[in-house]
DNA sequence: GATGAATGAGGGTTCATTCAT
DNA sequence: AATGAATGAACCCTCATTCAT
């Protein structure tokens, strides 16, 4: 299956692929056109489903294709070697910031599989995910230095407290920044500060001083 | 415009924003059928039409009448008086997440109308939003007693992390009660637990011990 | 259901009813084209769906009046009153005859769908049949007078020997006169005596001397 | 036409013609799908439309090619010597209902190629039919003795009747043992004695005490 | 004010046929 | 000879919107 469309040369197949999540990411996955898919990517409409037999199987190819994508961005980055906590979250923190902001759509598309896919699709996509989810966040947790936090906190709530917080700050980053001229990248540093500096505070809540 | 609609005498007024609302928070704004609508309320198509001009007007005005209930919702709690922000936000907190429990279709067209509204009705949600905002954030933040403070702590950034916690904090909850058979509302009160558990951890961050 | 359509003026409502009646008769339910339909009505796309729904409600309405038109006219041609079963099998197999000739279309719709309609119309379409032949057949069989039929003939035999081969017979003429431009109303009396020339073959066989 | 698809090897040519036989015996003319003949087959669509040309042209190949099937089978048993038509018409009934059940999906291409063909095809292919009737009713109606006819009786009249007969008996014998899973083979004997039950009937009419 | 019949573009999908390789 | 990628018209069906009544 797909193999179809993978023998094609790359040229052809990004052009396919960028019209494709394009229109997923704009519209969502009920919404999306086929139609408007195959004009801007200049091919036929007989050709789009003999790559994928139909819309779902073409969406869920381009899940994978976009999960893939940013998985190996992630990939790329290795985390700063640190048993803080803080560090771990700050810098994963921001290398989810700039990734978002790399590949708008594709995280766009993955965030939207995720919450708004009709329900036959719901069980699949979640899965793909979790196969990430299950290689990813070990490696995140592991060899943590629970020693620096103060007596009598909940770790695993603090733990749960400071993701939760990332998630919300990455959120807000990415609004501020959505559509505009100037790049997040040049801001990064800007931002990093102003993310050590919320940091800051959550941890002098948890940590011993 | 929408006066037709307004001078209806309020039952079947409010069948008809009845079933606007399960529509539109059912399917969002694209999917949602006014076929489904008109069904449900009873009515013709011609005098949907004739009440509204289009689906973009209905939906703007849908808009409207939500934020407002909610609005008016939140005017009807009035926060304990106090002047701790902590005390303030957990109040907020759990008032957004009974409002938002209580509503949950109002609710749901507010949040995907900020969220997935096609682009040329998003800057009209958004400064439906800001009005609302605006008239609202004052009275959280007045009298705040900022001596509790504790020194070196940037005031501003504390309360924007706290508020965006918060905000995560809710979703997470509404995430975790939505569809569940049992009431959120039988739960409030080991959640508001949870949410001090959590807060104290801040607060401790950011308040001289 | 239904009634949006039968609401409809006369000339209009058999309008519609023929090009449906034409295209089913001629293509079969499934390769018959709704495009078809409403390009030799004069309609439009929608308004065909707004009618009858789908396609599948569609033939289904069709075959029904298919049946009650071709029912109604077996009903005002009474047979006459007579105790001989040849007689009356001549009787019917010409009625037959006559009224698969006059409305070819609709008796190849009826044909098509008792045999090669998709299985989930076929019970439907099946009841609506037997309902026809319950209340047919009692007044086919009723006072035969088996008294004539020779000793050591076994009557039942011998009637579903008529039965099929009147029936073959009806084939045979059908087949004849398919598309002829001269009617088979102006030979219907050569007909009727070639169908006593037959039946006296078999009478013979039958019937005491 | 059709050289290089004869020049195959027979193995694949019969998997070739296997394949488009059930296909089109399944699902008649127009809804066979050339896609499945190729994935059944195991060829390629090139090759296909390269030996056949169109729909079509093969299809009245495999038309041909089915008659000529039956056909051949018709002359593999020669009909017992016998003057006596009624001897003759059981047996060739009984022959045409074996070779209905031996050959299902052949038997079942040629009736619908006769009745349900588009109009384009339906010339052609009852042509193809008469020339194998010229060629076969003479064997079956020569020397006749036509001296066992009673007075009176139209012998010409008399054949059709009996073959219209046959022709009905057959079918209502395939019909009855269609799908069904004990093998018409097994009950040929029970059938073969019903035929004479039946005939015995006409016999009586037509042949001198 | 109120109705709902009517429109037609657009939705996803299938399929015989062609043609560069 | 053989492949199968590519085409595009046709399939049934949906829907916001209009308009005669």
């Amino acid at each position: 299956m797909y193999e179809t469309f993978e023998n094609l040369n790359q040229d052809k197949r990004e052009t396919i692929l960028e019209a494709c999540i394009q229109e997923f990411a704009e519209r969502g996955y009920e919404k999306a056109s086929t139609n408007s898919m195959i004009r801007e990517a200049g091919i036929s409409k007989g050709i789009l489903f003999h790559y994928f037999g139909n819309k779902r199987s073409l969406f869920l190819y381009i899940v994978d294709y976009c999960l893939q994508t940013i998985v190996e961005e992630y990939n790329k980055y290795s985390l700063t070697e640190t048993r803080d906590i803080f560090k771990r979250l700050i810098e994963l923190g921001v290398l989810k910031l700039k990734i978002n902001h790399a590949y708008p759509e594709m995280s766009k598309i993955l965030l939207e599989a995720l919450l708004n896919s009709p329900e036959d699709m719901r069980l699949v996509i979640e899965s793909k995910y979790s196969r990430f989810s299950k290689e990813y966040m070990p490696i995140l947790f592991q060899d943590i230095d629970y020693s620096m936090f103060r007596k009598g906190v909940n770790t695993a709530k603090a733990i749960e407290t400071l993701m939760l917080f990332i998630e919300a700050l990455s959120q807000k980053y990415l609004k501020d920044y959505e559509g505009k001229q100037e790049d997040l990248l040049q801001d990064i540093d800007k931002i990093m500060d102003e993310y050590y500096e919320y940091m800051e505070i959550l941890k002098y809540g948890m940590y011993s001083s």
